[in-house]
DNA sequence: CCCGGTGTGTACTATATTCTAAACAGTAAT
DNA sequence: ATTACTGTTTAGAATATAGTACACACCGGG
């Protein structure tokens, strides 16, 4: 690996579109809030450099208000977060993410849905 | 993080139980078959050096017959397959990921087990 | 006693990851 | 023409990851 054209182009586009309306989106102050050198940043924005590591890619999103996990995906990066939660319980979770290989996106999605409706009525009977 | 005593007992008791009915399970042949160096898998084994990359402990556990997830476990370590398997579906797996947090490993094996069916059954009806 | 095996200690090494300082060139306003 | 910004280029460096080569000391059989 090296260097990301579509997810140093994407910074770009977002820091761009913020800097018309606030003077705080410069290459050099939004390098300073994310945490990196402004070297590294304008680097990464023409793409040649890889993407940063995902706490500032993590901390980019949230400047640029948008989705952190969209934007980890352009990086090609895994939230630790995610990798954590695996390891929390390694041999079930190994063996669910196996199982959801050939499952559609919207599957999975519906999935989630079903399954944070039953978590939250756990979460009611105890409270009752 | 530097040395993994539990891991490198792990595989030191496997190891040797296997060696007493089988001379190719001696520090060196073992090290040969798993594809590093004696030196490294001794200092492993005596927990003085990390465990070794994921694709060596997978390695290792088909050696020793045992699940790889377990001994990645122990190594505090996720199969890159699984964080390939997420970044196919970045943002609607992650959201399921965040979701099982509160969920015990009970309720996520039962899950799996009903999701199982669930593809088993789209798979027939895509056949019939 | 030396030969083939056991595991170990010393001393490094290669590569990847994640970045930085400082100088530079351009623009726009005072 | 100096100040105050803009982004960029050159030339690295710090730290982590994942190891290796080689010499050593020990032990059992011939």
């Amino acid at each position: 690996m090296s260097g990301n054209p579509v997810f140093g182009q994407r910074i770009r586009d977002l820091r761009e579109a913020r800097k018309r309306t606030d003077p705080n989106f410069s290459l050099r102050k939004f390098a300073k809030a994310v945490g990196i050198s402004p070297t590294f940043l304008s680097k990464i924005e023409t793409g040649e450099f890889d993407p940063p590591a995902a706490d500032k890619i993590i901390r980019m999103a949230e400047l640029l208000e948008i989705d952190a996990d969209e934007l980890l995906a352009i990086a090609e990066k895994v939230d630790p977060e995610l990798t954590e939660i695996i390891r929390e319980r390694p041999v079930a979770m190994a063996d669910f993410l196996r199982t959801t290989r050939g499952m559609s996106a919207e599957k999975l999605q519906e999935l989630t849905e079903r399954l944070r409706r039953e978590v939250e009525s756990e979460e009611d009977d105890r409270q009752s």
